[in-house]
DNA sequence: CCGGATCCCCAGGGATACTG
DNA sequence: CAGTATCCCTGGGGATCCGG
């Protein structure tokens, strides 16, 4: 990227990861760990392999992330963030957390997939009560499938599914999402299409980061 | 800005704010306040007319800025932000912060304006000890002035001269910033071209955010 | 199948000039 | 002062091809 020049912070980590496609490389190596360029292309819907390319080189050498060749078992080079890369994760997730407000509208030709419908709640939304035993919610979305484990004050999830649940949540993804980062509440997300089974209330264990009161 | 199509509050999130210039408007009109057109070109020296115009265009429709008219004295329209656009704040100083690590690269070509060095310190540093009687510090670097107010836990600045300040830092801005923001220490930054009138020791009251212990 | 490299096309950005 | 108009050129998108 063509560079600001401007001796000012901002415009110095813009010279860095303000190209397109580059935040979003970072979330992936984030969210997934390390990646192998199938991996990367694969979780960056839309992107061409020769920019994907560019971009890795590119961050290599800024030394956001390193290649390393991993061993036997897998035969091919992987892509893992380095501290400075890593560092970006609260840059991320501010950026993250502006963007929630634009998650009601619905747009049927956006990409959805299970390590999105996994991070927005662990990034998101946190815990009430640390100190009450700790529950298991089953989120299914679009064919994606994760699982929030509540308890200690934390919110952590994972892809995949959970062998016995307190809540099932199933629905679109703008209804599973909205309802846990709070921008919509549980009757605007049922009429969109949320189903639950289980115990609802431990939904108010619930409550999305930056507010005072309520949860979902 | 091509949307990414991803179902992702990062990637909605630069969908709206992920064009080249735009993040730079925001934090223009962050630290300024409303600016007119002129105010805010000469804040980001670089940006060509017609791009600021399109951008500004963009913003308004997107709700993160909106366009007055001031009052007779000004007589011209005056670019704000709305409560959306003000929310950009922390991912801005997340960003700024992250950015911090390349402020001590030197580099000739790279503007500077006063403004800048007013916000890096109030956004990065805090006051170690809020029960200590607050200090002055007078910044100037560059043809740039500033003066930093630290007392009550709080580093708050202005763009300007203080009348009788505790200490006046005097020397380049990677010298000046990288002081303040922790990056090198006085040491260095005396080799740097820094230059020091009044209590040094009054240094000892800043700490920068994000680390536990020291003092620049 | 993985990990790219190459090529072509077009939208978006940069510089300058011009106008109400 | 506050933009608009114009032209040029780079960088991104899409498809295809290639070596391991």
């Amino acid at each position: 990227m063509r560079s600001y020049d401007q001796y000012c912070s901002i415009a110095r980590t813009l010279d860095v990861v303000g190209d397109r496609w580059t935040l979003l490389i970072i979330r992936e190596l984030l969210l997934q760990g390390p990646c192998r360029f199938t991996d990367l292309k694969n979780g960056l819907p839309g992107i061409a392999a020769n920019l994907l390319s560019t971009r890795l080189r590119e961050l290599e050498q800024a030394e956001l992330i390193s290649r390393d060749d991993a061993p036997p078992p897998i035969a091919t080079t992987l892509y893992r963030l380095t501290e400075t890369g890593l560092a970006l994760e609260p840059a991320l997730k501010a950026l993250g957390l502006w963007g929630l407000r634009y998650m009601t509208d619905v747009r049927p030709e956006d990409a959805f997939q299970a390590q999105w419908l996994a991070y927005a709640p662990a990034w998101f939304v946190t815990d009430v009560d640390p100190e009450a035993p700790p529950v298991i919610i089953q989120l299914n979305s679009s064919g994606a499938h994760a699982v929030l484990d509540v308890g200690a004050g934390r919110v952590s999830s994972r892809i995949g599914a959970a062998a016995d649940p307190d809540l099932v949540l199933d629905g679109p993804p703008h209804a599973v999402l909205g309802l846990l980062t709070g921008v919509i509440d549980i009757e605007q997300a049922t009429q969109i299409g949320l189903t639950t089974l289980g115990r609802r209330e431990v939904l108010t264990r619930l409550r999305p980061v930056g507010r005072e009161t309520g949860s979902p």
